[in-house]
DNA sequence: CCAATGCATATCCATATGGATATATGATGA
DNA sequence: TCATCATATATCCATATGGATATGCATTGG
């Protein structure tokens, strides 16, 4: 087989930059496929593939208002990649956690003695 | 042209699941590639090149040891898609509110009838 | 009712993928 | 030196991708 498929879930859908770009509009409010066409830079064919991907994944949700597509952000899709990457976090900022250590030690030795 | 390479950035090398893991497993520490082929029950040439693609976006490093190969994590090169995802963050917290607050208004209308 | 607008979908192409398998490379121990 | 172990690399295949372009299909204004 071949890659994942984009739309197999939020990670694939993300990773491409055009996609975040989207969703980074769209945290501004909804949007209709031609504004959003403007402001990528795209031709309006890929921005509508793009928004069905990531509507596949649950990222964007479309509501008809007339001849119009409103798109609007589903941030709860994105929760995955937060938790998985989160994870990690502590670990970039392990001089952080030492210091967390370090000083629940004191503490603990300051409320026993 | 395809997709985006793998090796382009984080967020493409990690949208495969078994980089996930891969990372997940080295969060534990240093491990040799036969271990960790042990581990996620791959054969080894996919588990070297899942390795290559994450030695390449700099989320894993190697030491040469005899004739193994310890993989460590490299944690900071998974900040990048933190950064992005956690600007949603408060964006899914938010809708909880709002629908804590359409609950708690739904509510009163009860009491208040 | 017709032309135009706003989007979606279909198609063509080049390409990198992940799985599978085979082979190369390099270190070690006997 | 040779066999073995640990790992990397090469190759073959089916497939979905993103870019480009053309076309389909409603909705709307005149």
């Amino acid at each position: 087989m071949a890659r994942a498929a984009t739309t197999t879930d939020a990670f694939n859908a993300v990773a491409e930059p055009r996609r975040r770009e989207i969703l980074d509009v769209l945290t501004q409010g909804e949007r209709p496929v031609g504004e959003l066409v403007e402001i990528l830079g795209l031709v309006q064919p890929q921005v509508s593939r793009h928004l069905r991907v990531l509507r596949e994944v649950g990222a964007v949700e479309v509501r008809e208002e007339g001849r119009q597509r409103l798109y609007s952000l589903n941030p709860q899709a994105l929760k995955p990649i937060h938790d998985w990457v989160s994870g990690y976090q502590h670990l970039w900022e392990e001089r952080f956690e030492l210091l967390d250590g370090v000083l629940a030690g004191l503490q603990q030795e300051d409320t026993q003695e």
